[in-house]
DNA sequence: GCCGTTTTCGGCCCGACTGTTTTCAGTCG
């Protein structure tokens, strides 16, 4: 766990334990709201002194002096924050799994504990077991099942998903939505359309001409007068019923007339890395799918809402008040004093149909998903009027980063090239493991300098058929734990590309690895730097280097750092692009092919590096061919 | 605890759904 890890988990505890204290709750959300800027900062919060914790959004003078004492105490063996430590002794820390359970809330949860003395799991299930659980106000049957089912969940309920995994489940019940009667539309949202490389659950929004536009509770409540029984507007709309009897669906959640959430079942891959593997989840895994059925007026209202991020949302909603309007998922309102919804009373909203003339409505440029993650951003795109132009799948030539037979791939040289010009590349790159990655074949000084003479027989005959595609010589080398190179600069000056990444020695320090890889960065035959931390999503933390000095060192010699686009890795991280885009420094996406299926997690590597804000000029992928073989020939002279 | 195009004090986004209630608190996103 990194030191930013660490601050952002004792950041997020210290909300529940303020929470179940029954401290002030809006103390509860600052704490886990500094928690999440933490985590997302790109650099170790290490190097930074007071005022420069002071001036991020959402950390304040109290919580910086907090993260001041958690570095000095790391620094000296013992990293603590002394309220934290006070409050850990006041509440049992079994308490905390508690409030891990879906349903259960900090309320819920307090008053478990103060009433009946439940401090852990095992304790609620012999309340369970008694009855005495029933004791509590507002606690019946029904919702006692529910606690058992959440016990029965464990840690299920609470795991992220990689994005690999996430996205075509997503997909598949969106195709499957598509194919019910009605529905004209069907959107993902959530945290899978920002294209975050974790994902909690799938949201997907279901555009219908009769969906209700106003909320039901109101109409109920006015019929209610006349009947108790529920009226027609209380069911669920019909395609929420199919929704939650779709074959993959395991739970369902909650069931109203306008959205359902279910358990439902993932399909792990069978590839390379067995999504996951059978180690990391039960036998049959499932996540939360939320779905929400919009009529047309509103969808671009509903989109945005449900695409998020919270924070984001929240920023949103201030902006409105701040110019007396009012936004919901329904649309951006004129603001009054009036209690009931302005969308229950037949106002017409100011903007409600596409995201792009709400954003124009609160004087914003329209905002793609994958940057709505920090509000301070905002200000930023307002001040600009604009946000830059975001890499895209589109502008994606080549790929650099790619294996063959000849190492561990299952791709014949002429099999890449194919999946190459499937895709419109002008250029793809062989890059095979070197002599040390034995255990992926890697190739001998021999074999490498036998590919090299494949590769230029293989363009002469490419050119020969009339192909427009450009093969490039190079290796996938590996930079020793020293960060020597596993070939001599002899044979890899030979090449037309040098891919330098990190295999053995993972858990190094993070002083000797960042050693390791600037010496790498400035090896003046090394373009890019393939996977820098070697990480894997869910399965390994891998390297973590002092990415500011990695990144000035690139800039200085002109080294790409590489997101691989595997699902698995996306290494770089988005911060880390972010930081590496602000510095100036290039950076390539490359698929580290070994498959054929492999090029299509190119996807993934753009979510990254659009949450990087990369944009085409700084992406060596996204160059004409021209270019990209002019910075190749430039280094090493 | 944080924050300021009205504020250095007094606010802090807004609605759906559930399960328990006779009108709503708690949880979630």
């Amino acid at each position: 766990m990194s030191l930013n890890e660490a601050v952002a988990q004792r950041l997020s505890e210290m909300s529940k334990l303020l929470e179940l204290l029954g401290e002030n709750q809006f103390k509860a959300i600052a704490h886990s709201r500094a928690a999440r800027v933490v985590e997302s900062l790109a650099d170790s919060v290490e190097s930074m002194d007071k005022p420069a914790l002071v001036a991020l959004d959402g950390i304040g003078d109290k919580i910086a002096d907090k993260i001041l004492e958690f570095c000095a105490s790391a620094s000296k063996g013992s990293p603590h924050i002394a309220e934290h430590e006070k409050m850990l002794k006041q509440v049992p820390p079994g308490l905390l799994e508690i409030l891990d359970i879906p349903g259960l809330g900090p309320k819920t949860v307090r008053a478990m504990w103060q009433e009946l003395k439940i401090t852990d799991k095992v304790s609620l299930k012999k309340a369970i077991d008694s009855g005495s659980l029933l004791k509590l106000p507002r606690m019946g049957e029904k919702a006692v099942e529910k606690i058992k089912s959440g016990l029965a969940l464990g840690e299920e309920a609470t795991r992220r998903i990689a994005i690999g995994l996430a996205l075509p489940m997503a997909e598949r019940i969106a195709d499957e939505l598509r194919a019910i009667k009605g529905v004209q539309r069907v959107e993902i949202a959530g945290s899978l359309r920002r294209g975050r490389e974790t994902i909690a659950d799938i949201d997907l929004l279901v555009q219908t001409a009769d969906a209700p536009g106003v909320a039901p509770k109101l109409r109920s409540s006015a019929k209610s007068k006349a009947t108790t029984s529920k009226s027609k507007s209380d069911e669920p709309h019909p395609v929420i019923e199919a929704f939650c009897s779709l074959p993959d669906v395991r739970d369902v959640i909650s069931k109203g007339p306008t959205r359902a959430s279910v358990r439902a079942v993932i399909n792990l891959h069978s590839g390379r890395w067995k999504g996951g593997g059978p180690d990391e989840h039960p036998k049959e895994p499932t996540m939360q799918v939320d779905v929400r059925v919009i009529p047309d007026r509103s969808f671009g209202a509903a989109l945005m809402y449900f695409t998020g991020s919270k924070d984001h949302n929240v920023a949103l909603r201030q902006r409105a008040l701040a110019q007396e309007q009012t936004l919901n998922e329904y649309g951006l309102f004129p603001e009054d004093e009036e209690e009931t919804p302005p969308q229950d009373r037949g106002i017409s909203p100011i903007a409600s149909k596409t995201e792009a003339e709400i954003y124009k409505a609160l004087g914003l440029p329209y905002i793609p998903p994958e940057l709505r993650e920090h509000p301070a951003d905002i200000a930023e795109f307002q001040k600009a009027g604009k946000v830059p132009k975001l890499v895209d799948l589109a502008d994606i030539k080549c790929d650099l980063h790619a294996h063959t037979t000849d190492s561990d791939g299952r791709m014949s040289m002429r099999e890449l090239v194919e999946n190459a010009l499937k895709r419109g590349f002008h250029t793809i790159a062989v890059t095979d493991h070197s002599k040390s990655s034995a255990i992926a074949n890697g190739l001998s000084p021999e074999r490498l300098r036998d590919q090299i003479k494949t590769i230029r027989a293989l363009n002469k005959a490419l050119k020969s058929e009339g192909l427009d595609i450009r093969v490039l010589a190079g290796s996938e080398v590996d930079i020793l734990a020293d960060g020597s190179l596993d070939f001599d600069d002899e044979l890899l000056a030979e090449l037309d590309i040098v891919v330098a990444s990190p295999h053995a020695a993972l858990s190094q320090d993070p002083a000797t690895a960042t050693k390791r890889l600037l010496k790498a960065i400035s090896h003046p035959l090394v373009h890019i730097i393939g996977h820098p931390t070697g990480r894997l999503i869910n399965r390994r933390h891998g390297l973590d280097p002092a990415m500011d000095e990695l990144i000035t060192a690139a800039k200085e010699h002109r080294t790409a750092l590489e997101i691989n686009a595997h699902w698995m890795r996306l290494d770089l991280r988005d911060v880390h692009v972010r930081a590496a885009t602000r510095a100036g420094a290039l950076i390539a996406i490359d698929c580290d092919d070994h498959e054929s299926s492999d090029f299509d997690n190119l996807r993934f590597g753009i979510s990254t590096a659009r949450r990087g804000m990369l944009t085409p000029d700084q992406c060596v992928n996204a160059w004409p061919r021209e270019k990209l073989l002019a910075w190749l020939k430039s280094k090493g002279r």
